[in-house]
DNA sequence: CGACCAGTTGACGTAGATCAACCCATGTGG
DNA sequence: CCACATGGGTTGATCTACGTCAACTGGTCG
């Protein structure tokens, strides 16, 4: 499995050497995907999960004419490890840019499992943050406003970048487009622009080509009311 | 723990004698809560954890002057089950009109599950479901109209009540007020009034008192676009 | 009896959707 | 090497679903 994923767990959670070794073991194959590749649709028995490696992954469903993403993902993200046990997939996995991810057997997960029991609650907490983020998505997603959910969602990524140590000069790679952002977001493509320049002029928020910077990270996350409490970031300090 | 977890549990997973067994002698006490108790609030580190015997609980969050409700749950969820593993609430956990849980210590799990593995995978299932219906509702409060999320909200109760049981005649008891509703799906307790009158006036929908009634539940499921497949209900088929 | 709360209704205000151009960079085929 | 198509981004005009405000109803409870 990869690095990027065996050193977040390592800093979340503390690995033993021989869990580390056992992690490192695990057959598995690496696959590159395209801009828009699609890795498991909705309806879909996966018998496998990806870990992310390099690049971003989104979920989305299609509800009614239109699209909506339900959340991304950066390296050391396993966004389909739920399939182990809800194997059919209630969504579609998708790459944006171009990206790369470990893809590994669901036996061979179980067996690691089976080896190393402590792995499980190591993985199972995986999961729990994931739900934790849904869970705040929830939240604001029905009662923020357009600027506030934006503004969150980039101080989000800020946060779980910097967790692998992709968020460098206060700079990322980020090669969705604002209508990828409005889809999360959920609003429309051309209001989510306007939001967008709003936050440019506030001096918060530099998007040019693929790469997002936020000069002022403090001020955005206190202008998006954003708390990283939900990240469980205070892992780190292990 | 309580019979009505444990029953779900067989008929999601099914479970061997013994590790109903083992179930059944988890040390816990029971807790009678009053119509608003809280149980745990934002910021609270837990050391339980509580498998909901009868009534309703929801969990919440304070978004600037606003309340959003992230989750309702029915009797044999076990609503901050993720504590184990992230002992610090990122919301408050409240129960509606009058309701009773089982308390189980954090150790009593952690050794049940060190006595029974293979508890945890279906422990963990359950996790997954959670996340399963907020990611659903992070497509509906992201991408449909106050109509669809109304009525999916009902259609979802309604499946999930059956599966504990407690759906019968079409009806169930609903101690939550409109406005609690209206937390729900992102909407202000006007405007869900008026959609419930929508609801009314097409006789999907009968709400009196504490009472709630679907006499025609597959127009309703058809009007709300209602597919229960995130719910994993299949497994009822065991 | 008044206080309070859920529900209901009407009038009005607004955040954000929709529609329709237009710009610009990139890519493609003749 | 140009002609044109395509896809992101941007802008302005208009529309609408939903929020807000305010008032009134009818139960319930002390």
């Amino acid at each position: 499995m990869h690095d990027r994923l065996i050193a977040r767990l390592q800093s979340v959670a503390g690995l033993t050497s021989d869990e580390r070794a056992a992690l490192n073991s695990v057959p598995h194959k690496v696959r590159t995907l395209g801009d828009r590749e699609s890795i498991l649709q909705e309806g879909d028995k996966a018998s496998n999960c990806v870990a992310l490696m390099s690049g971003f992954l989104y979920r989305q469903r299609i509800i009614g004419d239109r699209r909506q993403i339900l959340s991304l993902h950066v390296p050391g993200d396993i966004p389909d490890l739920m399939t182990l046990y809800l194997p059919t997939m209630d969504h579609d996995l998708i790459s944006v840019g171009q990206s790369t991810v470990a893809v590994a057997p669901h036996s061979a997960l179980k067996s690691l499992f089976e080896k190393h029991p402590s792995l499980v609650h190591i993985f199972w907490r995986e999961t729990l943050i994931d739900a934790a983020i849904f869970r705040h998505w929830v939240g604001n997603l029905g009662a923020m406003d357009a600027f506030h959910r934006v503004g969150q969602l980039f101080c989000e990524l800020a946060v779980r970048l910097e967790f692998v140590g992709l968020f460098e000069k206060n700079s990322f790679s980020f090669p969705l487009t604002q209508y990828d952002v409005a889809s999360v977001c959920g609003l429309s493509k051309v209001h989510t622009n306007r939001t967008i320049q709003v936050l440019r002029k506030q001096r918060l928020l530099i998007w040019r080509d693929d790469m997002v910077e936020l000069p002022n990270r403090e001020e955005l996350e206190a202008a998006a009311e954003f708390s990283a409490d939900y990240l469980q970031r205070k892992a780190k300090s292990v």
